[in-house]
DNA sequence: CTCTAATTTGAATCAACGCTCAAAGAAAGG
DNA sequence: CCTTTCTTTGAGCGTTGATTCAAATTAGAG
């Protein structure tokens, strides 16, 4: 796997599984669908990948490491700045964000290993989001913060777990009224 | 399909079918695995359902109908009530409650009617949800009665969602959260 | 140009899936 | 009882799933 002509099919590979993951969930998706999509064949396929599993394991962690960008970058966002940035994701990938929403619900029971690493990547977000809201209101009493960050976090999740069974869902604007709200409870 | 037998075996197919949807969703859900549970042989399951979808789509309606109880009584329920009566039925039928949030997310592109069947259900519960935070506040302006409403509905739909990944999840107390945040927005 | 390693092909394997069916086995009504 | 209708059995059908492999082809280093 050393030439450009693998390292493309490999992309049209990937590409292909994200698109499929979005549409049909981490179960709905087949082989076939695949490498018809990706214009490749079954024996092409395992040429690059091990199985199926380690392919769409692949556009499952893209899709995790898509929606907190910068994780290196610390201390600085504001809560706005965070909302926006999963907006941005939400809108600009839509392919890769259905599919996260998707692995929380069908990972669940599937895969214990994909299950702790979402758990762990809420936490983490909601950390992010609740160091945010700390250093916006400092008045704030740190428990309540943490609970106000972790229902923000929540909230948005269920916005994008919409726009999944209604495309034409503003996501935008209910992230937008979202953070109004909890502007004016502070 | 008449005899007591019958109606027992039904009852036990459904059973089954309601848990492993649950657990694996509309698409890993296969006959072996619900015959298996439900202790039936195959040719038992085709005398009672005419195929596997009708089986699952029988639960996928019995989870919409659980999520809005008593849906004649209408025009007394206050913001408390419905969210409470959610609650209840995240906790009292955990079963049902993974099988609808699932629906969302498997029925999308699957099929087309259940999609329209589960837009239709989020409007009418954003409608129950809106009426009852106007007649709580009446001072407020009618799309921002509206907007919250759906916000409310959307962060509740995140909570159910959440529970999916990490079961020991405290569902109430973020319901609980929620509503205090709404009340002190007004 | 040549040689090697990477890539692609496409048929073939094997398991699992949804589903059918004829025959055997209960359950009620008369 | 006996008859009718409903229920259960379990082998088996056709299809599709993931995966393998030897052979043919192509890309790139020297």
């Amino acid at each position: 796997m050393r030439y450009k002509a693998g390292l493309a099919t490999r992309e049209r590979i990937l590409a292909a599984t994200r698109s499929l993951v979005a549409e049909n969930g981490l179960e709905g998706t087949t082989i076939k669908a695949i490498c018809d999509q990706a214009g490749v064949l079954p024996g092409s396929f395992y040429n690059l990948f091990p199985s199926k599993e380690q392919a769409i394991l692949t556009v499952v962690r893209e899709a995790i490491d898509a929606v907190d960008p910068d994780p290196g970058h610390q201390g600085t966002d504001t809560l706005q700045d965070l909302v926006a940035a999963y907006v941005r994701f939400l809108e600009e990938q839509p392919a890769l964000s259905r599919v996260y929403i998707r692995i929380g619900v069908s990972g669940a029971g599937q895969s214990p290993e994909l299950t702790g690493r979402m758990v762990r990547h809420h936490q983490e977000r909601v950390g992010r989001f609740s160091a945010a809201m700390k250093r916006q209101s400092p008045e704030l009493a740190e428990t309540m913060a943490e609970r106000r960050a972790e229902t923000l976090v929540l909230a948005l999740n269920g916005i994008a777990l919409h726009r999944i069974i209604d495309p034409d869902f503003d996501v935008a604007w209910h992230a937008h009224a979202l953070l109004e709200d909890a502007a004016a409870v502070s």
